[in-house]
RNA sequence: GCGCCCGUAGCUCAGCUGGAUAGAGCACUCGCCUUCUAAGCGAGUGGUCGCAGGUUCAAGUCCUGCCGGGCGCGCCA
């Protein structure tokens, strides 16, 4: 249940008896009438609505002359003790406790559907993310887009959607033919030849030693026989599979598992649908013969002009026309994603995500053009994008250099720290701003670090129940974890507070799907850890307020009622980010 | 030069469909452990929401201009 909505319901019903009472206009419209609120300051209730304000202009009346109808309405309702209008024309509701009883109820009834909601209608969505290049492993900067991707699909997949993640393998075109050659160099290597330095330009890791080591053992020196392009394309092949696996081993431990993994190469094979692309939007005259003005900050003598195939991007908002082919008559990078794109149109999603990286940004308008040329505007396009990363350790920064060969593997800081802190850490800050990741302050077990912060609450939830258990004899556990036992004794303000806590995870469910945005849930975990954290640590002055009191079982029943929906609550939360909940932290 | 993003407390950042006195953590000051985990909790100090206009009953939030910072900008991928 959506309190905020329910609520929304009785107040529009409030307004449309007032309307058949000839109290309001009966032609007004209802449409502006907005979820409820919680008000800032607790002391105005526990939720307000600005109604009165939004509809006394089209009303033709004063807002505190419809505030005060409105409030007498709802007045009269039994589960609202108070609706008391307030300020230019609020409505200030409160609430009586067994309100919030049934909802603790609802949230122990419904366990993990607690939360979700049909607002996705049953819509398909594509998100494709990382998508990172089969030339070496996964580094710390994929794995932001890579946790951002995943929370967004998992989130949007609570919030009713039916998600498909996909990732886009480029495995054709200019560098992973550099991929093959710096193979085959190594294949050399292992045979005991001596290729000397890596040139430059190809690939120097080490991590194609394996490659050349396991080709050597293959083929023995039966590549060095054949014609330079069938060797390249075979020592391609066999990196590109290695390196896909390991990738797929990083993003497995990091808990991040995609349905489609979709290859740039096979876009031509057996259909050429970039062909098919370009033929479509030729048709629709956007594909020319032409050459690119120079662009501001080239100096002329570096400029050479050359005709080619184009797009016509400008039409479409892009600063300048893009290449499909190169002079060579290949196509390029961009030609690849023109099909991919068409491909993907035309399995027929309701939208589309792409996570990008922060250095993708320019690449963005020819992105929306082709999207918005191939559906003639029709399709829903959105490509969020993922700000810089920032590795530190003990607040000094961790040198990133590829030249240097000291980039931060992603599969290093997963074993350094966890997939847990990787996670909600990549999500303590909206996708569009740059993140500081330190190595060493994710571990601390304290306040300082939130992971541990919001799965301390959890774990503590468990021992309490647990110990509920074992120190109360009276106590029926299942009526506690079912939401059946009896709760009026929950009255204190502050597990009021708590409750009012957990009324939210709905609706911030909803509103984090609407807008994209993952670190919602972070935040919101935080914030429900600290009410709880807060109501534990009452029991210290005021042992009144314990959640197990051995001589009261009736008390105790309903708070650890309350404990056990807290508990639910904060372990679907984390399942939104593919985060742990643990119930005992070591 | 152009495009996108950002600018909120000393620092790092939240702020949801515009709503009442702008929030959290850190830092700083004070208080709390024979306790269901003090791995924590409470209280206090601290802000011209970059600047200037505009829309609105109401603007940190929407619009315009300017200032400052980040990222990107030919057939690379």
């Amino acid at each position: 249940m959506n309190v905020f909505a329910h609520v929304q319901g009785r107040i529009v019903a409030a307004l449309e008896a007032l309307k058949s009472e000839g109290k309001l206009p009966a032609d007004l419209s209802l449409a502006s009438v907005g979820v409820p609120d919680e008000p800032r300051d607790p002391k105005h209730g526990d939720m307000a609505t600005n109604a009165a304000l939004a509809l006394s202009k089209a009303a033709g009346m004063k807002p505190r002359e419809v505030a005060d109808m409105l409030a007498a309405k709802l007045a009269a309702d039994p589960e609202i003790t108070k609706a008391e209008v307030a300020g230019p024309g609020f409505i200030n509701l409160t609430f009586a406790p067994s309100f919030w009883h049934g909802l603790i109820r609802d949230v122990l009834a419904t366990a993990d559907a607690y939360g979700r909601s049909q607002f996705g209608g049953g819509e398909t969505v594509d998100i494709e993310y990382v998508s990172a290049n089969p030339t070496g492993p996964m580094h710390i900067g994929h794995c932001r887009g890579a946790v951002f991707g995943d929370a967004l699909a998992s989130l949007l997949a609570h919030a009713g959607y039916k998600v498909t993640r996909e990732y886009y393998i480029n495995d054709a075109g200019a560098q992973v033919d550099k991929l093959g050659q710096s193979a085959y160099l190594r294949y050399l290597e292992a045979l005991g030849e001596s290729i000397g330095e890596i040139p430059p330009g190809l690939y120097p890791g080490e991590y194609l030693k394996p490659i050349g080591a396991a080709l050597a053992k293959k083929y023995g020196h039966a590549l060095k026989q054949k014609p330079d392009d069938e060797r390249v394309a075979i020592c391609r092949q066999a990196a590109i599979d290695t390196n896909l696996a390991e990738i797929k081993e990083d993003l497995g431990q990091l808990g991040v598992h995609h349905d489609v993994f979709f290859s740039e190469a096979s876009l031509t094979k057996g259909r050429d649908r970039i062909g098919e692309a370009i033929a479509k939007l030729k048709a629709k005259d956007l594909i020319f013969q032409g050459a690119l003005p120079r662009p501001k900050g080239h100096d002329e003598d570096e400029w050479e002009e050359r005709e080619q195939t184009l797009f016509r991007s400008t039409a479409f908002g892009d600063d300048m026309d893009r290449a499909l082919q190169k002079s060579d008559g290949s196509y390029t990078y961009f030609a690849g994603d023109v099909g991919y794109h068409y491909d993907k149109l035309e399995r027929g999603f309701a939208h589309y995500f792409n996570v990008l990286g922060a250095d993708h940004v320019g690449y963005i308008p020819r992105l929306k053009a082709v999207v918005s040329a191939l559906s003639d505007g029709k399709a829903s396009y959105a490509t969020p994008v993922c700000q810089l990363v920032k590795v530190l350790r003990d607040g000094q920064p961790v040198m990133m250099s590829k030249r240097a060969g000291t980039f931060v593997a992603l599969r290093d800081v997963v074993d350094e720290v966890g997939k847990d802190a990787v996670r909600f850490m990549m999500l303590t800050r909206k996708n569009d701003s740059p993140i500081d990741f330190d190595l060493k302050k994710v571990l601390e077990q304290s306040k300082d670090n939130p992971v541990f912060y919001v799965q301390y609450a959890h774990a503590r939830c468990a021992s309490a129940l647990k110990r509920g258990q074992a120190e109360v004899p009276g106590l029926d556990i299942a009526k506690v974890t079912s939401g059946k036992g009896d709760l009026s004794a929950l009255d204190d303000p502050a597990e009021l507070d708590l409750i009012r806590q957990i009324a939210k995870m709905p609706r911030m469910i909803e509103g984090a799907a609407r807008d994209r945005e993952p670190h919602r849930v972070t935040y919101y975990l935080y914030d429900l850890a600290s009410s709880f954290h807060q109501l534990w640590n009452r029991g210290n002055d005021s042992p009144h307020l314990r959640f197990i009191r051995a001589e009261e079982p009736g008390l105790t029943e309903a708070r650890l009622t309350l404990v056990a929906a807290t508990k639910q609550v904060i372990s679907s939360g984390l399942g939104v980010l593919g985060v742990h909940a643990p119930d005992e932290l070591r």
